[in-house]
DNA sequence: GTTGACAATCTAGCAATGCTTTATTTATGT
DNA sequence: ACATAAATAAAGCATTGCTAGATTGTCAAC
């Protein structure tokens, strides 16, 4: 039976090429540029193909957002110096957030901002949505009883710098004053 | 010369109802369902007509954000308590922010996320939208040298708070004691 | 081998969008 | 009353997400 277990692995390959195409077409002109017809066009099959892989354009984007998600949550955890105070691990986590926003403005939107069918925060999350929340967690708990709220707040106002400067809400200089503020909810 | 005072008089009038339709529109179902089509049958004229109001779509989306910091400059300031201690104050303003925001969830969405032609933080910013980053920065300025940046940090703070509540990122509920570890970051 | 069923894939099309070009009506000044 | 100019509308273009129906390829049974 070697043969519909070539077809699954063909099946997954396909798949891989679809996430991989749209994240880099976001990441160089946006998500708006990045059309199921683009898509279809550059893993070289027509346009159906691709809805019996995802529900609709909407699942695509929630597939690259699992990915950042995936990449996200270990940046976090391994940007801790070693032997940190915990106000330096928070600041830490802090700067790899917003680098991480930064450099991957279109991966950060997908996860953040455009509507991808993941659910959050419920019962049936993702693991690696809960172990990024987790690793933030990890750093504010050494301050607050309240962790899990504390997280949320930490974590509402990066989100917010990383969108008010890519909209140009805000300035793009003084980001670690920024930063030291945000920290400054801590210790 | 008084016909083409009637004739600009209408000419505003006509703006003013497709901005009010814009704005009804998008609060009721959302801004996807804000086509050029359908506000051109609403205020009961051709497409092209609204072209001739504004360059494109989005400067519709800024038209209504405009009227939102109309809105929300004053009631910032109006959200403090009389003889209120500046902590209090600030607190204040973070709750009628939030409360702006999760209000009129359409109107702060032109005003914050949408590509809407705005430009903040430059020369040519509108003389509401310096407003109301004043109301802010009015009760930041007791704590903070940098008050400035910090006011920037205090906004993405509740920014943030308002768009990842708002896209089901964290719970709703404990928003007071989110705003209570925001406000932290001061005094 | 031939045939028939089934799965995989594509062609073509629908309805909707933002925006524009071209035609038509309406209003204006002489 | 009429020519001209301004205001408005009808129709169309290119693009989008998504889908129904036709077509191709594959593989087992006879």
């Amino acid at each position: 039976m070697g043969i519909s277990e070539r077809k699954e692995r063909e099946r997954t390959e396909r798949e891989q090429r679809i996430i991989a195409a749209a994240r880099l077409l976001a990441e160089r002109d946006g998500w708006a540029s990045v059309t199921v017809r683009r898509l279809a066009q550059e893993i070289e099959y027509s346009q159906p193909v691709l809805y019996a892989h995802f529900v609709n354009r909407d699942a695509i984007v929630g597939a690259v957002a699992l990915e950042g998600f995936g990449e996200l949550g270990p940046m976090l955890r391994t940007s801790v110096r070693r032997g940190a105070t915990p106000t330096e691990a928070i600041q830490d986590v802090a700067t790899a957030y917003l680098q991480f926003a930064f450099e991957r403005p279109a991966l950060y939107e997908a996860m953040f901002v455009l509507p991808s069918g993941l659910r959050f925060a419920k019962s049936d999350t993702p693991q690696v949505l809960r172990d990024t929340f987790g690793a933030m967690m990890v750093v504010v708990e050494p301050f607050c009883a309240d962790y899990e709220i504390a997280t949320e707040s930490f974590w509402a106002a990066l989100h917010g710098l990383a969108e008010l400067e890519r909209h140009g809400r805000i300035r793009s200089t003084h980001r670690d004053e920024r930063v030291r503020h945000i920290v400054a909810m801590f210790g």
